[in-house]
DNA sequence: CTCCAGGGATGAT
DNA sequence: ATCATCCATGGA
């Protein structure tokens, strides 16, 4: 096996994997093996140094955005306590440049669903529709292209466990490879343009089109609101207020986080997501057995 | 068992 | 314009 070793300072390959912008990427031996589009990567990480091998010097340093300026990126965050927590917690965290197609499709069955299931979901398309690749002596498989989604029944998908979004992914999938839905030629759009597009795609909201926008188009203002992020600024911007609508969040997270508002909210999305207190609920009273439900007569799968 | 998850589309106020 | 409901699935 052939490695290259280059310099990565002010990089966590580790948690940068981690943080819910990508799904597929798997441990394996001392780092990780999975694709940059088409290509089969096996990566590791010791200390400032990155060592890798099925791809060149150029492709790792696109993808994993090791140009960015993280520490000035992180000197642009507002000054407060949420936001200091977050960024002492994710250092090294970068947002990376992952290809359109595969970010949102991957989004698009993100919907309501935890990102240990959508990486589940992201490894099953994989590996029933994408090529198989083998690195490391391990074997990976590529994300399927728009048009071999496209070619897929609504049924196929869902033996993914993708539930109802597989309709929405199939749609999509049919406009993009069609080209009705020309993802690479968005790139020249301004924001709004863009987020106009991606929004009027079946199954894109809001929320999906900023994950996009954030993690695909390299939008580094993009301030995706999901669930984990709403209790954070509820939680620790405004614990006064009784009820916050989407739109006053809205309003709040594009004047408040600035330019690179984006990293900033991925900072505060990871550091929720890995301190939160997970704890089962305190023992709950529980019910006695003898008022059990009737069940349905069994039903054969 | 219950609760919840990187939401979106639709129809009713 | 805001609000309620439904949609599938599996981890914790």
């Amino acid at each position: 096996m052939e490695f290259t070793e280059i310099s990565a300072p002010e990089f966590d390959l580790a948690m940068t994997l981690d943080s819910g912008q990508t799904f597929h990427w798997l441990a394996a031996d001392e780092g990780f093996v999975g694709t940059i589009g088409e290509t089969p990567i096996y990566i590791e990480q010791r200390g400032d140094q990155l060592r890798f091998a099925g791809g060149d010097e150029q492709l790792i340093r696109h993808y994993f955005a090791l140009d960015h300026p993280l520490a000035k990126i992180c000197a642009s965050f507002p000054d407060d306590a949420a936001m200091s927590e977050a960024r002492a917690f994710c250092r090294g965290l970068r947002i990376m440049r992952q290809p359109h197609w595969e970010c949102l499709a991957s989004f698009i069955t993100s919907s309501m669903k935890q990102v240990a299931h959508i990486r589940q979901m992201s490894q099953a398309l994989r590996r029933n529709f994408g090529e198989r690749k083998e690195i490391a002596g391990r074997e990976v498989f590529t994300f399927p292209a728009a048009a071999r989604i496209a070619q897929c029944s609504e049924a196929e998908l869902r033996r993914c466990a993708l539930g109802y979004r597989a309709k929405n992914l199939l749609a999509t999938a049919r406009l993009a490879a069609s080209g009705e839905a020309h993802l690479a030629a968005w790139s020249v759009l301004g924001d709004s343009g863009l987020r106009e597009r991606l929004c009027a795609l079946p199954g894109v909201g809001a929320k999906v089109a900023n994950c996009v926008m954030l993690f695909a188009y390299e939008r580094l203002s993009a301030f995706p609101i999901d669930v984990w992020i709403a209790r954070v600024l509820r939680e620790r911007y405004f614990p006064r207020r009784r009820k916050m609508t989407e739109r006053q969040m809205r309003t709040f997270s594009d004047s408040y986080f600035g330019a690179h508002g984006g990293y900033a909210q991925q900072y505060l999305f990871h550091h929720a997501r890995k301190t939160t207190a997970r704890t089962v609920k305190r023992s709950r009273p529980r019910k006695t057995a003898n008022e059990k439900q009737p069940r349905l007569s069994e039903v054969g799968s």
